[in-house]
DNA sequence: GAAAATTATTAAGAAGTCATTAAGTTTAAA
DNA sequence: TTTAAACTTAATGACTTCTTAATAATTTTC
């Protein structure tokens, strides 16, 4: 896995990025082309992507939808001021950060640091003795790693997301059995039951996962 | 094997160079010609190469090439800031590092240590009893050697170089035969079966290839 | 406290996914 | 060309997850 993707066609601001990419022990790869940077991506994956809208084959507007279609990668936008369009402000406004040319490289790696930051902030969710990591797909309890099924992690992340909040079991059905599944609502208790014996201390007298009657349920 | 190779004709920096790197107990040597760097190169091989890219025969570039050819051995490009065209940028893309002349031999020293210590730490991965060498595309299992086929290999790499990460099958895939490849994705869990046989303690009860259940696989 | 409503528990079976095996094919080496 | 190793395929078996349904337990309402 590439830590940075870069896809700017200009070498020299390339290599210059590179360069100190590199120092901070991140691995970096480029492209000078939206489609080499793209099929990079594909081959093999990134952590976060660099990328200058102004590319010499595809307009950066489309890369930007491809590598948001199947992940969410983070993308930092390179820009000259001149560029400045409503088609520009508004991709910006998805975009996780852009940097107008000519930047500070100083200023450059302290966004990508943020960006990781906040990421991982937002990708891992700790609470007690619970850590669950959305990126990768694991949780741990007390440190030690838990094997949830599908259904059970998607309820326990939901459940940890919305902290404190009641959580109806049509909502929580709807949100992971889709609202046109053919499945009974039923099924919720008893995945609700199935992951309480994974994460409660004592599933007797669930502490985490609290049932709020003729609602739903809560995470306390 | 030698440590450093040196492709440079100004003999005065040659030797200063030489000097400051022997001291640094590095077995160096130079040629003042790119036909005769290569030569000692398929003689005797070589860890780091520090190649000028204005010598006086062979221009720098097909150097490159022929250098990068085999093995993937790390280049640092010497050049003076007036060289700067596109050609150029395009070797230093792909180079590990660069220096221009004028340079300070510190900040050279430093730059080939920083290459060194992050190709090793890239390409020797280390994991319980488990030693894999990228580089020569070994495997050892409590120091003892183990024989891997390619598929078996690429598969252990990918795995260990992303280490407490599921991977997809899908991912895993389309890494080692490639997304345009004709094969089936079942194929995959025989050759997990068969590296399994190979590095488990117990194959029966895997606990170093993880099985993910509806996602992939995870080096533990 | 009894009836009604809701949730918890259990177990069995269906569906889905992975592991294993073996035979056939391709590739590389001798 | 022969031989061996590596790879692929397909079929079968094993296991995990999911769903359903029946029953038990709990809470609320009357």
């Amino acid at each position: 896995m590439i830590d940075i993707l870069i896809a700017e066609d200009n070498k020299e601001i390339c290599g210059l990025i590179t360069d100190f990419l590199r120092a901070e022990n991140y691995v970096v790869s480029s492209a000078d082309t939206g489609e080499k940077a793209l099929s990079l991506y594909e081959k093999y994956g990134a952590r976060l992507v660099l990328l200058d809208i102004n590319l010499p084959d595809t307009d950066g507007f489309s890369i930007c939808e491809k590598l948001r279609r199947n992940d969410n990668v983070p993308i930092i936008i390179i820009t000259a001021r001149t560029d400045r369009d409503d088609k520009l402000n508004g991709i910006l406004l998805g975009a996780d950060d852009y940097i107008e040319k000519p930047f500070d490289i100083e200023i450059l790696i302290a966004k990508i640091k943020g960006i990781f930051k906040r990421r991982l902030a937002r990708d891992i969710i700790s609470d007690g003795d619970i850590l669950l990591n959305i990126s990768d797909g694991t949780v741990t309890k007390n440190g030690i790693q838990t094997e949830l099924s599908a259904k059970e992690f998607e309820l326990l992340k939901i459940l940890m997301q919305n902290k404190g909040q009641t959580l109806t079991k049509e909502f929580l059905f709807n949100r992971i059995w889709g609202s046109d599944s053919e499945s009974e609502i039923q099924t919720l208790t008893v995945h609700i039951k199935y992951l309480r014996e994974k994460i409660e201390n004592d599933p007797k007298a669930p502490q985490k996962i609290i049932t709020v009657w003729g609602k739903g349920y809560r995470w306390a």
